[in-house]
DNA sequence: CCGATTTATTCTTCCTGTCAAGTAAAGAAG
DNA sequence: CTTCTTTACTTGACAGGAAGAATAAATCGG
């Protein structure tokens, strides 16, 4: 059983560009006999049973008995990765909290734990970090690689927060600071090209060589996946389509615009509109929501603005990048079963009529799907550019 | 000078992945050394002479005698591609005229022919373009490969015309017909990405992995590449910027919108927005610019309005994709001139406040540019896909 | 004129993945 | 029950592409 990936720097073992393609296809499309893998990748069949070899005997992958439909001829062997073979954690930071996860190689969530986030000097970050990783940490498996999500400029690319709105940080070398503080490989990249990782790979997106994810929340935000790449534009900045105007006589947001998608859609904004126009300050967005679903005009008509503005921004996207799928997620992806109607109405309306409107993946949310997002960057990275 | 590239279908000729990205290499980027090109392509020194010398042998590169730049140690001897070794034709479809050029490896415009087309059944088209393919063919030198462009929904990897607005159109095989009719390969793609591809190996996009290509015109279009890969999207719709809401209260498009990116930039919307301004119905696109650099009050404002609307666009197209450049071009760039401040005023009000505005390149456009996008889109796909 | 330095070439070696041939394990047909 | 067909997998020989090492070439600085 000798190691297949490398364990160190110091122990350089080479991965195949075959070895890596076929491991990451079993990963991603769940167990799959050798010879469909080698006609999805294009591969002779001998180099199929070359190439699992090594990975059969450290391992990583196993061979699941599970018989697919009886057909004529050999009955097929599907192979699968042990997904308990690697162990992850994914940290997502927020203005005053860190969410971490422990997750497996598919990214299955086997521990949790959040703490709040007394300041943020980066000694008390990093800190807090090191210390939650430890938690994280189970004595016989050693972690394999560690993620850090934050919303901001950040990517894997260079291990720099340039800017972090929420966290007040600059041109801060923080996968640095925590790799030397865990000694284990560790990843920073922003929240939500994070979580469209995890979809691209484990969610909606598998299948998919090309789509968008759209996050509704605090924020509104857009991952892209085109041509099989995740996108990362210029000094990490894509998907900004909070601020996509969608109007010019709607409410401000606090940027000083009018009409903005956030100013509808991101879940403050709704709060504040129904609270104001009700004067009721108290009210949270689960009262909103219930309102809404309960039939009460004010939230109804808020309600379906957020819907008809979240439609425009999947059609703004759509026609512009032109994908195969959008996913609609987010801590308020719940709100779209009150909004459905104006959202598809919105969606029909801006889509360009030379094409029919995208299919949109209602993805239900989780709060630990931003620091699974996260342990997926690490995995992703640990695959693919190792 | 045995060949190198293959010839035709039953001459497979191999080239490996080494040879073909050393070939484009050089086609992009100019005359370098092999030095220099075997540390951007991470190859060894010795695979460049092993493999640039089957390129030499057969006539396609060239050992130019520039000399650069005076350093110590052995000079290096730049390889060139030799532009006069292929030639090809790229073809721009509209709705009653045929543009052709016949261009060389660099898409170099050698000869150009334009002819109207008399109406849009296949036979006439298809006619019209054999006749011309044959007029721009040089007796000695035989064609590489044919490119056809037009505004719709169309892509290399599926030889259908799917919907075309202006033909009238759908569902037509036409790149096989002409391949037919001509015996040359023939590729089929959509204008804007055509143009797009010529801008990433031989335009303003050189040297950038990643840039966004918006024109302006009879409508306007938005090509996009990423990760230096050019996007076509889901049935082959991307940047579908037309449309795109600029607000809501301004002048109505031809598809019922108001305030849409076309009804305020394409140049027939600028033309009657001042013509009807003024009841003077018979001024040209050309009249209404003439009055807006001599500072008439009706033809600036309109400008300035199709200015701020193009701004917008690019900074919606930058927020969502995040390229490094953005390359403005099509038949009416040069009213960039008259509207540059209130274009620069809405990229940056409509920019992202956590990034800063995108590079934007003004790129001048000669009415043949269409056509010598399809060459290039032919040639991308022989070198990249054959 | 002699090292220093960088480029280019040649020859050997390594190594990945294909090819061809053979084995394994089922159902189908006689 | 035997034989054939079909598909999956394995094995070993082989091709060929690129790296590595050694060498030649060309220029500059002293």
């Amino acid at each position: 059983m000798g190691p297949v990936f490398s364990q160190s720097a110091s122990d350089p073992v080479r991965l195949t560009d075959a070895m890596r393609s076929v491991f990451v296809e079993l990963l991603v499309h769940g167990p799959l006999s050798r010879a469909e893998v080698a006609r999805r990748l294009a591969l002779s069949p001998s180099a199929l049973t070359k190439v699992t070899k090594p990975f059969i005997e450290a391992g990583y992958l196993l061979e699941a008995a599970g018989e697919g439909p009886a057909t004529v001829g050999r009955p097929s062997q599907p192979l699968q990765v042990d997904a308990s073979r690697m162990a992850f954690v994914g940290i997502k930071l927020t203005e005053d909290e860190l969410f971490a996860v422990r997750t497996d190689l598919r990214a299955t969530i086997q521990k949790e734990v959040a703490r709040p986030l007394a300041g943020h000097e980066i000694d008390h970050v990093c800190g807090q970090i090191a210390d939650v990783v430890g938690e994280l940490t189970v004595p016989g498996s050693p972690l394999s690689a560690v993620g850090i999500s934050l919303a901001g400029t950040a990517s894997p690319s260079d291990p720099v927060v340039h800017t972090s709105p929420f966290l007040g940080w600059s041109q801060l070398p923080l996968a640095k600071l925590v790799e030397e503080a865990v000694s284990v490989p560790t990843v920073l990249d922003n929240d939500v090209r994070a979580l469209t990782a995890a979809q691209q790979w484990f969610g909606e997106g598998v299948g998919h060589s090309s789509f968008a994810l759209v996050t509704v929340g605090a924020g509104i935000g857009c991952g892209l996946v085109v041509g099989d790449r995740l996108v990362t534009g210029q000094s990490g900045g894509t998907g900004l389509v909070g601020h996509l105007q969608i109007d010019d006589h709607g409410p401000l947001c606090e940027r000083g615009h009018r009409g903005c998608a956030r100013a509808y859609a991101s879940s403050p904004a709704i709060r504040r509109s129904i609270a104001s126009a009700l004067d009721l300050p108290d009210l949270t967005f689960d009262d909103c929501l219930a309102m809404a679903a309960g039939g009460h005009p004010v939230a109804r008509r808020v309600f379906d603005d957020a819907g008809a503005a979240l439609g425009q921004v999947v059609a703004t996207v759509a026609n512009i990048t032109g994908p195969e799928l959008v996913i609609l997620s987010g801590e308020t992806v719940h709100m779209y079963q009150v909004c459905a109607e104006a959202f598809q109405a919105a969606l029909i309306r801006h889509t360009h009529w030379t094409t029919t409107p995208v299919r949109v993946a209602v993805k239900p949310f989780a709060f630990n799907e931003w620091a699974r997002g996260a342990a997926v960057t690490a995995l992703q990275h640990l695959l693919l550019h190792r």
